[in-house]
DNA sequence: GTGCAAAGATGCACGTAGTGTAACTGCGTG
DNA sequence: CACGCAGTTACACTACGTGCATCTTTGCAC
């Protein structure tokens, strides 16, 4: 993938000047070192100054790139989230959003993209510090949603946006598919841990389609009676996956 | 409807001891204290110093009671969301789920519960210094969601737990049920503002009726092509509650 | 009432978080 | 080479949050 030439003008694909890839590599830096420091003092256990030490600059320029430690760390379930918003957007403009998000969540699957957020969620275990960036993450990725939705619907004259439903709509559904994302991260952590073995992330796909696929049930519409009939159809991973669209 | 508020309260029948009733002044003078400070200064213009002289108490008390500026101003909506959760679990604990959190939702949309909350919602708008402890309010009734239905399905045999699939299910349906009607209330306020009239509180209890009813016809498998069709048909609370379509 | 013990409020000090500002350094350009 | 500018750094300052010692209030027994 070699971008020709795009001198300067292009705005996302070939801005490779010094500068840019200086501050890439430093805001990286302190990536970094905020998870380093994360693992060996624990949460709460260091400062902004111990930061910068270890990534090698100033506490002020620390604060140049991140509010605080906490959006330092939340960097890292950003750069997650934003995998899945980037698959979610390139998917084709007529596809029900459940199942767009269904298939953007299921790429997130994937040992390079989970991994970090997986140790993420161990080192924060019982960290109710780091909670608030993590929950700021979800939701401004849930306003992501949103927001694509709503461009894919302009470009979309197909579905008829009833400008007093599509609000409710879309905030209601971007919330509740974001809510079980979340829950199924959760619930594949609190089994598998930092596990990222084939079966592991086996696991958390189907977690993942599960939720999605109770989302798009409407629950069952009571509790989970029958294992068999509301969500675990075996679906597996790569195959079609038909998806009936079960209508009321 | 009066629900017989006597006094004192259910479990701690007779605590009105002159400790307990200071706290409690003491506490609600800070909130107020807050409130009004962000009323005439606006959010992130008066200080921790600030709120403990207008409540006629030091700083370090202060720190007493709320851990920060945000948590005194979350404390408004946690007492909105108890008031759901209160609501919620006093439901039978045979009835589905989602009914029971539509008709705990329902009840919020009375004038003394949502006035609180409408004003904090106008006085938060665009200030994303607040946003945080909101999160965290709305997070910590998602777990209090899942608490209180896995206790009734502990107490309700019939629904066979499979603690395979309970976990996902609940967070799933907590996280979602919270998402719905968050994003009903965000409607709501951006639609009526302030607004408390008998109409106004009507449309709410319609937006939060239809975000259950969405998330329980599984979002209609689609869009939303027919206004009609998805989920507002089958229940309607106490008034038509006129839909008109604003765009902007 | 008086005395006592515990809970709570207060003042003080300390470390840390963020931010404004001005000086400084290195990259890009003519 | 020199200039301009993005980015870094040092410094100062306000505010936050907390530990600690002290003082005041409350509850209780006598």
């Amino acid at each position: 993938m070699f971008t020709s030439i795009s001198p300067p003008a292009a705005q996302p694909p070939a801005p490779p000047s010094r500068r840019e890839l200086n501050k890439a590599a430093t805001r990286q830096a302190i990536s970094d070192s905020t998870l380093g420091l994360l693992r060996s003092a624990g949460p709460g256990n260091f400062t902004v100054e111990d930061i910068a030490e270890s990534a090698g600059i100033s506490r002020r320029t620390f604060f140049n790139y991140f509010s605080s430690t906490e959006a330092a760390i939340a960097s890292v379930t950003h750069g997650f989230l934003d995998t899945a918003l980037e698959q979610f957007r390139l998917r084709p403009a007529d596809e029900p959003i459940l199942e767009s998000a269904r298939a953007a969540l299921v790429e997130l699957a994937d040992p390079m993209t989970v991994a970090p957020m997986a140790e993420l969620f161990s080192l924060t275990q019982a960290s109710p510090l780091l909670a608030r960036s993590e929950l700021e993450a979800w939701d401004h990725c849930t306003e992501q949603i949103i927001a694509a939705a709503r461009e894919r619907a302009a470009r979309n004259p197909a579905v008829d946006m009833d400008g007093d439903m599509d609000e409710l709509y879309l905030r209601s559904l971007a919330g509740s598919v974001i809510s079980c994302g979340k829950a199924a991260m959760e619930v594949w952590f609190s089994r598998c841990g930092t596990d990222l073995s084939a079966e592991s992330l086996a696991i958390l796909r189907q977690l993942l389609i599960d939720s999605m696929a109770l989302l798009g049930s409407g629950f069952a519409a009571s509790a989970p009676q029958h294992p068999d009939s509301p969500a675990s159809q075996p679906l597996q991973s790569d195959s079609p996956a038909p998806h009936s669209s079960e209508r009321s």
